[in-house]
RNA sequence: GGGGAGAUACCCAAGCGGCCAACGGGGGCAGACUGUAAAUCUGCUGCUUCACAGCUUCGUAGGUUCGAAUCCUGCUCUCCCCA
């Protein structure tokens, strides 16, 4: 037997808007519905995901799971929610794009099995020329209506260019060319993107006489009412080369109490009773963080693997633990290699007439033997910005070398603060960490 | 086309000849408290191995001055009013 998606969205929070009607619609067998993905970057972010989980959930309540990738919508671009024009993009980087996504969400969403599928729009237009497009499409659709989207009225003031205002139709059409050929009736996505959608019903009913449905979600923020997504040191990618599988579990650990209940509902596919359970166990003992865990190793897993799960989680315990020098040195060797892929880090040079002296960026291994000052070292390696930076950090007490607060900005490091004569463990405040290996000599 | 206002650090915004690396707020970072939470309080937030020092920075290019973010001129851009 099935789950009632619109049941399970409500209880998710997931439900925003839904035109009326899409109840009967879901209620009389598998129904196709499909969510656009903007290809903008290489890569999607947390902010993704709430579509994301809205396909997962849909494909598990028995329904069928479209993704579209936008290569011909993002050579237009929305002007949903922005202020300004967008700046376009060529036809190369739209197909990179295009690619690196199509294997992210493949980690949420089957997209082989019983005509799950994705698309990329660009496929369809690249056929379509203007005069055809204009004539056969935007012969059903009034300035009027389209005037009337607030994605256009917020733009009447300040400027919108006729390619940002063709936006919905080109969108629209998407809808009406997977009506027709894939026998899609439903489109999903965020709140924001309501205005589009029906146009795409909309075009569909007038262009085909056919019946289409839209259901948004409700825009994510988090309970201080900051925009979800974003945390200290910007966007949280799902490309494990942008953002380590490290720093998105150490992401999710880091959701406050609030964001925790929420995010469970959203981002996990566990079943209400064990949603409310985990929460009610959550709430007798909140200092244990036992959400927070189970939510970020379950995400972690899913996007990015069982054995990455483990080495984020084994880091984590290790980093967040306090150690002694002498534990830090006990550790194996094959932990600090472990390391190395969870937190960033910098390799000294092999050559050290390739590092001059008054440049900003470089260490060799003699330069450390023959002793450096951990000011410089946040400096050359990267870690910090400026040597300025690196001796306000100092003062503000802030900087610890393997485990060590330091104290003093003169202090210096020699060879036998290696650890295994090869790494250096910085740490500036709780939670941001810096590895210093040494490189082949 | 005519008239007016403005461009200051990540953002907003003071300053209108030296005491300005530039008030204040936001944001960011850190410290304390905690639970790698929230709230609160405190500090930091141009660069230079730190310094009552030097250097770069107040749209841009010049100029006046012992001395300019502050005064003058050209240029670029933004906004407002009248046609």
């Amino acid at each position: 037997m099935a789950k009632d998606f619109l049941h399970e969205l409500r209880w998710r929070g997931l439900l925003h808007e839904a035109t009326p009607g899409v109840e009967e619609l879901l209620a009389r067998g598998p129904v196709k519905g499909y969510i656009g993905f903007d290809p903008t970057a290489d890569s999607l972010h947390v902010g993704n995901l709430v579509q994301i989980m809205l396909l997962t959930h849909f494909q598990r309540c028995g329904h069928i799971p479209i993704a579209l990738v936008g290569g011909a919508t993002g050579m237009v671009g929305d002007p949903s929610g922005k202020k300004s024009e967008r700046q376009l993009q060529d036809e190369d980087s739209l197909r990179h794009n295009v690619a690196c996504i199509r294997a992210q969400l493949a980690r949420f969403i089957d997209l082989d099995g019983g005509g799950a599928m994705l698309v990329n729009n660009h496929d369809w237009f690249k056929d379509i020329g203007f005069l055809a497009f204009i004539r056969d499409v935007g012969k059903h659709i009034t300035v009027n209506y389209m005037m009337a989207k607030d994605s256009v009225k917020n733009r009447l003031e300040t400027g919108i260019s006729f390619t940002e205002f063709s936006y919905q139709l080109v969108q629209g059409y998407d809808f009406v060319h997977l009506h027709r050929t894939l026998g899609v009736r439903l489109q999903m996505g965020g709140s924001d993107q309501w205005g589009n959608i029906t146009t795409g019903t909309e075009l569909i009913r007038r262009m085909d006489g056919g019946e289409a449905h839209a259901i948004t979600s409700p825009l994510l923020t988090k309970a201080d009412g900051t925009k979800f997504g974003k945390s200290e040191g910007g966007n949280i990618w799902l490309d494990a080369r942008r953002t380590s599988p490290y720093r998105f579990y150490q992401f999710w650990l880091n959701t406050s109490d609030a964001d925790a209940e929420r995010a469970v509902r959203i981002f996990t596919t566990w079943e209400q009773a064990e949603v409310e359970a985990r929460i009610a166990e959550h709430a007798k003992a909140p200092h244990l963080r036992t959400l927070q865990k189970a939510l970020a190793e379950d995400i972690t897993r899913r996007l990015h693997g069982e054995e990455e799960v483990r080495e984020a989680v084994r880091a984590s315990e290790f980093l967040f633990k306090p150690w002694t020098v002498d534990q830090l040195r006990a550790y194996p060797l094959k932990f600090w290699q472990t390391l190395e892929e969870c937190i960033p880090g910098y390799t000294t040079v092999a050559d050290p007439s390739e590092v001059k002296e008054g440049e900003l960026q470089g260490v060799s291994l003699k330069q450390i033997e023959d002793s450096i000052s951990v000011q410089k070292l946040l400096a050359r390696t990267g870690f910090l910005a400026s040597f300025s930076e690196a001796r306000r950090a100092i003062r503000e007490g802030s900087i610890a070398v393997n485990g060590v607060k330091v104290t003093d900005e003169q202090q210096l490091l020699g060879g036998q603060d290696l650890i295994g004569g090869k790494y250096l463990l910085l740490q500036r405040g709780k939670k941001s960490y810096f590895l210093v290996k040494v490189g082949e000599v």
